[in-house]
RNA sequence: GCGCGAUUAGCUCAGUGGUAGAGCGCUUGCUUCACACGCAAGAAGUCGCAGGUUCGAACCCUGCAUCGCGCACCA
């Protein structure tokens, strides 16, 4: 046994171990294994990202769970890898071109934009993987994946192939999320709406058949009146009813357009008259369809304005062009007004542009087992945490479009299309030099979709497939979680066909969001999102997960405060002094042995809560409850073991008695031995340097990370005997934090020793006043039933008996007062009591327990206000 | 418009029907032989509002308000 160091320095220790467990092949899952599985895919982040808060709180929770079930006896599998994140890493890549040599990928072509991708990932590739291991992530390394490597590319292409083949996969031009600044398609789900201000401009279409009249139309995006092709009211009217069948003409581009009527004209909105530009908008193109309107395109893909009939307006970029229009149209007379209007826009979640619906020619996927995916979450074979998150999961289930799976970006699966003329074929290889394959990619998630069994061979899925637990956060609920459990049924990956062995996961934990002080998300721009490893370098990857872990609630967003990452640290500190105090008074046993029959009380009392704990710490775990598991740890060991139990063995430990000596020493063997292995999920690393130093790991360097979890420490030999020495105890403990109170209120300071006398209630054995006295800071404690003190002297009514404060000259009218206060308070709990004892209902209703508790409570006010009467009465 | 969450001490949050809790912050006292990243004591709350159920409501029910999120709509 080693002495401890002074101060625990987790930059060294935390390494050290870390590359320990990672040359053992400790986090090695192996498919062959007699021992059960547990798995956990990782959620994989971007090949090219760095450590987020998020990232931290998503892996610490995972590498809980894969610690606890290791030390479980599960073999274990947590199987890490990243993504090629298409648009991401391509947008960064092409932000970066631009800044330093001013170029698009255009003006690269593909082939050399895609080695610049490559360069790319070479250089901040697999950065994040390291910062993986500096936080301790026990994942298995040697089955790291990337959506990327060869076989995986493959299986993506495969399933597109399977898909196309039974008719799920399609092709067609359809209205789809156009993003101007990446310039290619997105699906639904990467489009988010936002509130902007804008305007509503109110145009005049002058009436053919009527010169001089006008139709006013209501229209927030005047620089498109160009692609109009109709104008549309509601058939029924009766302001325009007349007009259908009639034209207006276009007051840009002029042309003649054609009034007709449609359901789907709200009659209420605007001037209840619809410009119908079929090519930029969804409901339009639908009324387009329904009246076989012509469609025209006035929309470069980047957002200018694509027309050059309206030379004005010809290459300007979309708002500016609004802008302009609107300028047109006044000077033609032709704008009656335009007022400030409210309304919801489409913006890209990636480019942060608003998104123009375009009429364009895309794969899409018809999801199958749709109403499967739906069973398996509502029946429970895959359970949701929090379980709030199903109806958000079914509800998008249940309104479901088909997914729009191609890109025009390069960085990303290829789509395994074939073209010659009017000819198409979809299979991996080409069928000819004359073929020209489709130059689009997969939306990213297509290829991630398979990511929890993909990333398995035979072997391991047949071991570690379906997934024990998915951990992620719940703004991928739609994109990731349920095509996964979509691909799962689909795909049927498992050893059997049957559904349960085909759901990727039994469990899915989501987790919070991170948000700083003020309740904003995380985010570059506006610099509030700390690096976490600078949090390790100042509190430890320890302190930062406990830390974070703590403040963490199951499913509700997270209020980060670099304070909670100092707990964290000062918990390390806490336990790191703790261990060194018992280090201090000689070598342990190796694995602690108690003799139960002479346990001390305070004994009895500490291991009695550390067996809470481990049924508090079992029924959170089952609830992935960690906020909850953790805070149960730092409680028990701050309060319960440090501030009582220590506090109360230094008597033993520093009495010549070498029989209880070693008997307090063996019980805080037995509590560090359970709370390290306790703790060993959440604060790996010190957990392990512990061990090791205090010389709990048996034979040549056990790890803490296989020792079975700690098991309850009373038999139940005692269990007659537990209750009566905690009824003690909580006395002994009641009556020292009112004779500290009573000290602190006569204003003693700590430093100064003070003198108690006791006029104890009842029995009270002689071998407990070293520690009381101890835990009372006191000089001397004296029992004296017939104690009288002179006036003045402060008194508080404990458990114990009424324990006086000796002291010198006290001040009579202070004391006074005190007593007096003390009094009114116990009137006033004594008449709340009574009242409640003389409800007739309440007496009847409630349980007897309670009422009991009450009747009890009630005896121990009276009695208690009786003493105090009497010490105020000998005041005067 | 529909759905989901939240509302408890200055802050962050626990608290599933029976005496309102923790950490931080604050006040006071302390370098006491593990720890000042510490020890001890203390102040601080009409539990968002209004009804209802109940002997009894922070907790269950109804309505409302405020904040946040998602979906739909958005000319």
């Amino acid at each position: 046994m080693a002495d401890l160091p002074k101060t625990y320095d987790p930059a060294a220790v935390e390494p050290k171990w870390y590359a320990r467990w990672e040359e053992s092949g400790s986090f090695r899952a192996d498919a062959h294994s007699p021992k059960p599985a547990f798995s956990i895919v990782i959620p994989p982040p971007n090949i090219t990202g760095i450590l987020t808060l998020g990232h931290v709180l998503n892996n610490t929770i995972q590498d809980i769970l894969a610690r606890r079930a290791r030390m479980q006896g599960f073999e274990v599998l947590w199987l890490p890898g990243t993504d090629h994140a298409g648009v991401g890493t391509q947008t960064a890549v092409e932000k970066h071109l631009r800044k330093t040599e001013n170029k698009t990928r255009h003006d690269l072509g593909r082939e050399e934009f895609l080695r610049r991708v490559l360069d790319w990932q070479d250089k901040h590739g697999g950065i994040i993987i390291e910062q993986l291991k500096r936080l301790g992530c026990s994942c298995d390394w040697s089955r790291q994946r990337y959506t990327f490597d060869d076989d995986y590319v493959r299986a993506v292409e495969n399933v597109f192939v399977e898909l196309y083949r039974k008719g799920l996969i399609y092709r067609g031009r359809r209205m789809i999320n156009w993003d101007p600044a990446a310039q290619t398609a997105l699906s639904d789900e990467e489009v988010i709406s936002q509130p902007q201000n804008g305007k509503l401009y109110y145009v005049r279409y002058e009436i053919v058949e009527e010169p001089g009249k006008y139709l006013e139309v209501a229209t927030t995006r005047p620089e498109t009146i160009m692609a109009d092709t109709a104008v549309a009211v509601h058939p029924e009217d009766p302001r325009y009813r007349h007009l259908i069948g009639k034209n207006v003409w276009r007051p840009l581009a002029r042309e003649k357009l054609s009034v007709i009527g449609d359901e789907a004209i709200d009659p209420k909105f605007g001037t209840g008259v619809l410009k119908v530009t079929p090519a930029h908008d969804k409901i339009d193109f639908e009324i387009g369809v329904r009246h076989s309107l012509p469609v025209i395109d006035v929309l470069h893909p980047d957002g200018r304005i694509n027309c050059p009939a309206v030379p004005e307006l010809d290459g300007l970029e979309r708002f500016v062009a609004r802008e302009k229009a609107a300028e047109l149209l006044a000077n033609q007379k032709l704008l009656t007004k335009a007022e400030p209007h409210e309304n919801s826009v489409g913006f890209s979640q990636r480019s942060e542009v608003p998104i123009e619906p375009r009429l364009s020619e895309q794969w899409f996927l018809r999801y199958p087992k749709t109403k499967e995916a739906l069973d398996v979450v509502r029946d429970h074979l895959i359970r949701f945490f929090p379980q709030h998150w199903e109806k958000v999961y079914a509800q998008w289930l249940e309104n479901i479009q088909d997914w729009c799976i191609s890109r025009q970006i390069w960085w990303g699966h290829r789509i395994p299309a074939w073209y010659r003329d009017d000819e198409t074929l979809v299979q991996l290889e080409s069928p000819g030099a004359d073929w020209q394959q489709d130059p689009d990619t997969l939306d990213t998630w297509f290829s991630s979709w398979l990511w929890a069994y993909e990333t398995m061979d035979k072997e391991t899925r047949r071991k570690f497939y379906p997934t024990s637990v998915l951990v992620t956060a719940p703004d991928i609920i739609f994109f990731w979680v349920a095509r996964m459990i979509i691909a799962g049924l689909e795909f049927k990956p498992g050893k059997t066909s049957a559904i349960e062995d085909n759901i990727p996961f039994r469990d899915v934990f989501f987790t919070g969001l991170i948000r700083d002080k003020q309740g904003r998300k995380m985010s570059k721009s506006l610099g509030n999102s700390p690096d976490p490893l600078d949090l390790i370098a100042k509190y430890g990857a320890d302190g930062l997960r406990f830390g974070l872990m703590r403040i963490a609630p199951s499913g509700q967003d997270i209020a980060f405060d670099e304070k909670q990452i100092e707990e964290g640290r000062n918990f390390a500190t806490k336990l790191w002094n703790a261990a060194r105090f018992r280090q201090m008074h000689g070598p342990n046993e190796g694995v602690p042995r108690l003799d139960e029959s002479s346990l001390s009380i305070y004994s009895i009392e500490v291991l009695a809560r550390f067996n809470e704990l481990l049924t508090e710490v079992e029924d959170a775990y089952r609830e992935y409850k960690f906020n909850e598991v953790v805070q149960r740890l730092y409680d028990f060991f701050w309060g319960d073991y440090c501030d009582w139990f220590v506090e109360a063995a230094k008597t033993e430990i520093f009495s010549d008695d070498e029989a209880r000596k070693k008997s307090v020493l063996a019980v805080m063997d037995l509590i560090l031995s359970g709370f390290l292995r306790l703790l060993h999920p959440f604060m790996p690393h010190i957990s392990e340097e512990l061990w090791s130093l205090l010389g709990f790991a048996s034979g040549a360097g056990e790890s803490i990370q296989f020792v079975s979890p700690p098991e309850s420490a009373l038999a139940s030999a005692q269990s007659q005997v537990i209750p009566a020495a905690r009824k003690k105890v909580a006395k002994i403990y009641e009556t020292i934090q009112n004779g500290r109170n009573l000290r602190a209120t006569s204003r003693i300071p700590s430093n100064k020793k003070a003198r108690f006398i006791l006029r104890p209630a009842g029995e009270i054995e002689e071998a407990e006043l070293p520690t009381i006295t101890r835990l009372l800071n006191a000089e001397d404690l004296k029992l004296d039933s017939q104690y009288r003190p002179e006036a003045g002297v402060p008194v508080a009514v404990t458990p114990l008996g009424e324990l006086y404060l000796e002291m010198a000259g006290g001040d009579k009218a202070a004391e006074r007062d005190r007593l007096d206060k003390e009094i009114a308070r116990l009137e006033g709990e004594l008449r709340t009591v009574e009242a409640k004892l003389s409800n007739a209902s309440f007496v009847d209703r409630a349980p007897a327990a309670v009422v009991q508790e009450h009747r009890q409570r009630k005896t121990d006010f009276t009695d208690q206000l009786a003493q105090l009467r009497q010490a105020r009465a000998a005041m005067d």
